[in-house]
DNA sequence: AATTAAACGAGACGGTACGTCTTGTCTTGGG
DNA sequence: CCCAAGACAAGACGTACCGTCTCGTTTAATT
């Protein structure tokens, strides 16, 4: 799975394997060119030749290390989005505020236009091919989605929310009316929205006295 | 946008203008074309020569239509949900069982192969495509969409839920996880998985007393 | 043969059906269309579409009336070129100066480019089809062989060629090096080329003392 | 000129570049296919998804390395003519019986209906297309013409020829008409009328005692 | 250092599908 | 009831990319 999105490791990855030599530079640059390449013309039109072009690099390189050009978007999607993710929900103690601090920094991002091209263009890649979607999910939405389950356990925890409550459901009542709204337009995304979004959860979740 | 995608109006259509002539035994073999091929080849590999080639039509006869092979299967899709859709939820009384009702049987649809490539299709082809979406929301999800929000209407004026709660919110909160869960993958979807997320999501838009 | 050209008959020709009803103005009006094209656009970008429509004409009543579009032009070409053509050739009693005179002017018609565009389409068109070629050479050519030959019968009855002289290959010998220059772009045609011509045909054909 | 209709030299052509690499093998496939197609169906329907589905040869193939199927077709009929060509006319002293003698045997050839179609084809593209009719006549046809100039040359320096006499036009009163007749179907290829022709021509060039 | 084997850039190859264009036939509706 | 307008089935056009396959040329890691 991530083998195919994450071709044959990248050099740091040790292994008894007399580690496979590939060039830093061309890996660096092909992610580069099909980052700039989605957001000029789109994912349909972004083609494997155009990336390897822009790239300065032969096709070869390309269908060496990757199946597909979401899998190229995949890598460059996420060796960009590495870095952060690793911090976890801000817990004041006020877990409405909280909640609504993150979301409405997220309806900004999402909200970016730069930022949507190739996060749609990967969504809809994975909505046909079942081995993407599992890759990008577990690669960059489930750390996001846990990151709301471990809030909302530390709240359940600390008895604001029903000891009863199922927790990945929460989440989802959060976060999916969100998505949902961004990717398939149903809806505007504003920070009124998930004010609201985020009282009528909570009013759910939370312990009845 | 309507007009977009399901172009220049059947016969029927009155209007001054002298109305557009065309032939509906080929629109209706293209779409039955559309639906065979989406369904035995998928989405990427649907082509607009394969469906003319199918439905025994010349290609122009498609591109002078419809703009993509989006469009095509948008209207195929539409002509054949515009059956059934127009009842209205069911109202026994009791707003949570009528709700696991309705969406245990569509988990049973959403599990079904056949239903799922050409609706996989269209919400990955909206992704990138906002004109498509529009119209794909418009003509299929909204209106679903507001059969619930029509349901939770009823239910509040029965004094069921709370004055003040947000409806289409509401809805939302019940059907995007759903949705969220089929598109990406991110969960199964089960009975017990609907049963629960309309309890805690009724939770919070019950009267309280 | 000249029933494929020159379909079905003007409507002066006589028979006692009077029915069949045909637009004489149409006729004038695709000729206009297919000269005036073919000189702007040239042979292989005439189309029949084009035509009907400068014409303002339906297609099918060009198909009605013609095979192809080289059909229509060698017509309209026909109907242009019927009204000169029947003179004769000047007879001043000098064969040679004669001569020069005639093929200096058809010199600088042939190189008339306008002239140049229909003419050449037509003979191509003819290579390629035996039917066409023949009327083609029957309408425009022939005719004009024949006065060739018929300057120099009177040539030869005058005594001036020799009595065993075969005429027709004689006015070969000096039409087709010049059509063959112009045709196939061998050489130019000039004055000087169409002089030296003349005066070395003659130098064969003339009677020996 | 020769650039555009046989690119970009063969392996053979040195040159310090690293030559470009070039499948022979397709060449000569798409050259058989392209003659072989031109025989069976002329020229109007030859096309060149024909010839590449026949050579076995993606489309793009061709397009590579031809500009049109006239190109393809003057290169094939090159590749096929170069062969001979080389060797020059029979002297045997009787300047009449040579020409008759070569003149008769290309009667029967141009009288050959497999020779036709690809050589009729080259002549009616090269009609309307004075790029490639340049090609045509410099790799096909000058070649021919002057090998009788050179064999007139010889009669005229043996004493035969008037020394006045146009060696070019000579031999243009000779090989047109012959042309002519039969591109243009103006007469019949036989035997009896080359000898007449060569007679009635020879008659104005040779020398007066 | 020299060797060697992979990965590299370049790009030709056989193909598929694109969206456009023309062809000749068929259909519709106004005059 | 003719005929312009134009939709239709068919299929060639030339283009863009696909994914595979050589070509020489780096480029390291092992000798």
């Amino acid at each position: 799975m991530a083998n195919k999105a994450a071709p044959d490791a990248p050099p740091g990855s040790a292994g008894g394997t007399p580690t496979r030599r590939y060039s830093e530079r061309s890996r660096q640059a092909i992610f580069e060119a099909a980052l700039a390449l989605v957001g000029e013309v789109g994912y349909e039109k972004l083609t494997i030749e155009g990336i390897a072009a822009r790239a300065g690099v032969g096709k070869q390189t390309i269908y060496r290390w990757w199946p597909s050009k979401a899998a190229v978007l995949l890598d460059a999607f996420g060796s960009a989005a590495d870095a952060y993710e690793h911090e976890g929900l801000p817990d004041t103690g006020d877990l409405a505020a909280d909640l609504k601090a993150v979301l409405r920094a997220t309806v900004d991002e999402f909200n970016d236009a730069a930022w949507q091209a190739p996060y749609r263009a990967l969504v809809a890649a994975g909505t046909n091919d079942e081995e993407l979607s599992r890759s990008f999910v577990g690669r960059l939405m489930e750390p996001g989605i846990r990151l709301y389950v471990e809030r909302l356990r530390a709240a359940r925890e600390a008895g604001e929310l029903d000891p009863d409550v199922d927790l990945r459901i929460g989440a989802e009542m959060l976060l999916s009316p969100f998505s949902q709204r961004w990717l398939m337009r149903t809806g505007e995304l504003t920070h009124a929205f998930v004010d609201t979004l985020v009282d009528q959860v909570l009013r759910g979740l939370r312990r009845r006295d």
